[in-house]
DNA sequence: CAGCGACGTTAGCGCTCGTTAACCTGAGGG
DNA sequence: CCCTCAGGTTAACGAGCGCTAACGTCGCTG
């Protein structure tokens, strides 16, 4: 129950490790014994920590998607009272680009390894992804009261793939620096959604 | 060397089939047996068309690129006399969002199992992204001189992750219609270009 | 100090997968 | 009519995988 705050724990190691390399190679691709060794032990050590390969991808995604939709939650309601719609819009924004610069490989599996998990874990994650748009489309039509709710939706979703992009960034550091990249990206998405609801602009 | 335009050959059925399922389960996540059972063969039988299952991987990952490449540089010359760079830029926009709509699996695969090739492929494929990519970037910044070229290439990938975002909207057929999301993802991505150059719009 | 639980280790099992080998068949051509 | 060859088949092999079993070793605690 003594330290943290400066060392991670054997499971925590695993798990940061394990997202790492089902990045980069794909659940399939990654074997239990490279995920050992890349935390210092060997192979079957593992399943002192998790039943399983495929609970640390589970453990991952729906980590993953609880996170995003309760700091959702906590902009939502941190800004409810006095700002307005389009304050929690950037806020939302904000964070996801957070989210997108800081954890790459855990974005990265966010929305390519989810049809590795069994049934109910499926069937959870999508419920969080589902109310973590839920919340989006809501600002979103708030701010742009001219988009259906359909468009909104469609429209949310390409800005996650426009945030998501980061990724396919970095892979030299050609990227000018974290500030400019999270500032770029946030004026995109708003200039991305002013378009959606108004084909005028340029 | 007779009968075409009606019925495919064995090896782009046995292509067709390996994309959808790949983009489906992911390159490991997909067998043999299962291509050849999607073609009406089974298993081995794939042999006879292809040296191997890499084979088709790269075969579909080179013909995305290529296809890319070849389309956005036909654009590029048609487009080149009389019209104007703004115009060039909706061609570029309208043959990328064409192909997201028409080919989501490959558009899946394109930036998804990049990494599972052989190391010449690999770098075939690398090589044509990366001249799409500087036909865009040219373009981009011939409508928006603001840009600096980082900050143009930055856009012009984001603008690929919104573009490329449909195959996560059609779960069911939520979309209102291939027209309008079409109109809809073009109007997103000029405005995102255009709010990428200056903080100001709204 | 005995006991124990947390955390490793190595050996190995059972299964799946990509690939090869050996064989079969039907259509076309000399 | 036979030969060839494209395009299949099934059987089987070898490698690699996730996972279990059995065992070892600390550090703590009564």
């Amino acid at each position: 129950m003594a330290m943290r705050t400066d060392a991670l724990t054997r499971r925590e190691q695993i798990l940061k490790e394990a997202a790492r390399l089902f990045a980069e190679r794909g659940f399939h691709g990654v074997g239990v014994d490279e995920i050992g060794a890349a935390v210092g032990i060997s192979g079957p050590g593992l399943y002192r920590h998790f039943p399983g390969k495929d609970a640390m991808l589970a453990e991952l995604l729906v980590g993953i998607s609880g996170r995003l939709l309760t700091g959702a939650k906590r902009r939502l309601a941190e800004a409810d009272a006095g700002a307005g719609p389009g304050a929690v819009l950037d806020s939302f924004i904000e964070g996801h680009i957070d989210f997108a610069l800081d954890d790459r490989p855990l974005i990265t599996l966010h929305d390519r390894e989810l049809d590795r998990l069994r049934d109910s874990d499926r069937k959870l994650v999508r419920q969080l992804q589902r109310q973590y748009v839920e919340l989006w489309v809501e600002v979103v039509r708030e701010v742009h009261p001219g988009l259906s709710e359909p468009a909104a939706r469609s429209a949310v979703h390409s800005v996650f793939g426009l945030l998501n992009s980061t990724p396919h960034l970095g892979r030299r550091g050609v990227l000018p620096g974290r500030g400019a990249t999270a500032e770029l990206l946030h004026r995109m998405a708003r200039g991305a959604f002013a378009s959606a609801e108004s084909p005028a602009a340029g």
